[in-house]
DNA sequence: CAGTATCCTTGGGGATACTG
DNA sequence: CAGTATCCCCAAGGATACTG
């Protein structure tokens, strides 16, 4: 599935699927942190990303280039090749939401302290 | 795994890991949806959630309750017994965050709409 | 009515090895 | 370097039947 798909999963329409399977994926929000910062190469999201596999970290960027959230461009200059990866003006674009989700966030792990209390 | 522990599942803590843990599920964005404007009765939810069986629908509520963002109130006057689902003041506060999820959804699927053509 | 219990299938994700 | 292929395991989720 992907993000056309999860809107239609079922019978209304939901656009806000679309953004949630976008999201959806054990290592997305902190790739999408860090390319929120600067580009990034493989080798540097794979080392920074504690406990990734190379195997794992191929497939959760395979999904956001199939969403268009993100680009690729190989480095042809350099041997062994390099590959760098950049937000799309989509991904840009969603900068915002995953800002107020990591707010909202922080607020009810807040709450959820202050509560146990 | 709940909204607590997915904070932590990389070696940094990410909030935004929280938020999307709460939201992720099959049904839950359609039943945050119906909360949002009303309260509802398991029955009246099941009947409006087409393809939902009564073990999913109880389960996707189970873990909304268990991450504090609904609340259940037993009806006992009826018989037999009714019961209400309803948003916490914590639910309440994550309607802003799924409407801006929404938009930026729909946002998306418009662009890529017009990039298909 | 509002769930549980049981069984089964599928997909997400980890470990490891191979390749252009 | 940047993947892909293979194998395996577990959690999500569907079908169906039972219960206070």
């Amino acid at each position: 599935m992907n993000a056309l798909t999860a809107t239609n999963r079922h019978t209304e329409p939901c656009p806000l699927d679309s953004t949630i399977q976008i999201l959806s994926g054990k290592w997305k929000s902190i790739i999408l942190c860090r390319l929120m910062k600067k580009d990034q190469h493989f080798t540097e999201l794979l080392v920074s990303l504690t406990g990734c596999t190379r195997r794992m970290l191929a497939l959760q960027l395979k999904q956001l280039l199939d969403d268009q959230i993100i680009t690729k461009t190989i480095d042809k200059e350099t041997s062994p090749i390099t590959t760098s990866y950049r937000l799309t003006p989509l991904g840009k674009s969603l900068i915002p939401v995953i800002m107020t989700m990591d707010d909202w966030g922080q607020h009810y792990l807040n709450q959820l302290k202050l509560a146990e209390k």
